[in-house]
DNA sequence: AACATATCGAACCGATAGGTACAGTTCGAT
DNA sequence: ATCGAACTGTACCTATCGGTTCGATATGTT
């Protein structure tokens, strides 16, 4: 089964559930007996790997940031035509924002951002950063085409502004009412105004 | 001084303090020992006038509500013009939001927003909805004296996105950055480019 | 068989938390 | 002069926190 192995297995399992506990409880509230219960091993295990509650709580974020970003790599998009590739940027990056685990995960980092900055800067790099930089290549590439006129604005503005459009106020919503869930249907009808109001900005006139 | 006063002279000094405090720390981090000596009050006192810590957090959090509420009706625009009014909008809207004490309060009610619902609801309205709902007034009046135009969409909506758009990037920003600070600067050119978007978008064809 | 490693479980440590108890003090009102 | 409410200071209670220690146990390797 286990013992004598050279397990990162444990380490693991401990990370999965110091993960469980941190995003439910944020890092004052929780506490190392609720990890070490929750990952079902014993206490001395989990400060074996681990020095400190702070290391296991910067392994667990740091952990989340790469899966972030590798997750948002991963997404490609083949336009045909800006429409569609605006629908389909609006409706993943809602459906990552607007997922329990990244809602959880903002909120501690915003609440502990004072108390772990560099931590904080790193989640803003690997998540929202990482949404715009990925926005601003596809929507220059439109823009090139002739399907986008910024009309004077940078491409990245341009970007950050859909970005934000797209993401802040279900965001904003879902931040503070953290028993309510979002619904597919309201993902997708904010989309579609964003998209309807981005392209009545941008829109090359033809 | 002050003593044997039927004071709620020293209940305002532990509400003062406990806001400090919390907007500091946070609820779980905060201690009723750092209130009681940030007050200069002694503990018998603090809990002479609050029951719980939970109690004088909720406390803090209504108070500071209010005076969200209060403060926000005040505001008064004159328009002459609707860029003029939306440069004001995003500007005041900006001053407030980004100011170190509202960011702080931000932190903490988006991080304790899963222990306290009932109160990150009441500052949802208070906070980011007053502001919606006073934007929407403002841009249906703009848009009955022809100088916007929704193309379909409610003047809700678009006050909505109006007021996301100003909101969303900078906030995320310096919610993550807490030792970094705005610059007027910066806030003005972000107004300013929010402005266009939204004047580019919706601005009546005549 | 023997050793090193990983784990367990539980006791244990010092610090600190939220909250209470209580004896004494200061004031305003009667 | 007296009374009672508000307040102070401090000691105290109990629980729990992060973290350590240690003996027992079970395994994989040699």
């Amino acid at each position: 089964m286990s013992p004598a192995a050279p397990s990162n297995q444990k380490a693991r399992t401990i990370l999965q559930a110091a993960r469980k506990v941190f995003l439910e409880h944020g890092f004052s509230a929780a506490t190392t007996d609720m990890i070490q219960q929750q990952a079902g091993v014993s206490k001395s295990t989990v400060y074996a790997h681990y020095p400190t509650k702070e290391k296991l709580f910067i392994a667990v974020v740091e952990a989340e940031c790469e899966s972030f970003l590798s997750g948002m790599q991963r997404i490609e998009f083949q336009p045909n035509g800006v429409e569609a590739l605006l629908h389909q940027l609006a409706n993943t990056y809602l459906d990552i924002v607007l997922s329990p685990v990244a809602l959880a995960q903002y909120r501690v980092l915003v609440g502990e951002a004072p108390k772990f900055p560099e931590l904080a800067h790193r989640f803003y790099q690997a998540g929202p950063r990482a949404m715009i930089r990925q926005a601003t290549e596809l929507l220059s590439r439109a823009a090139e085409a002739g399907e986008l006129d910024f009309g004077g604005l940078s491409a990245e503005t341009a970007a950050t502004a859909f970005a934000n459009l797209v993401r802040s106020e279900l965001q904003q919503h879902y931040l503070l009412h953290p028993e309510a869930r979002p619904s597919r249907a309201q993902i997708e009808q904010w989309a579609e105004t964003c998209v309807f109001i981005f392209l009545r900005a941008f829109a090359a006139k033809r």
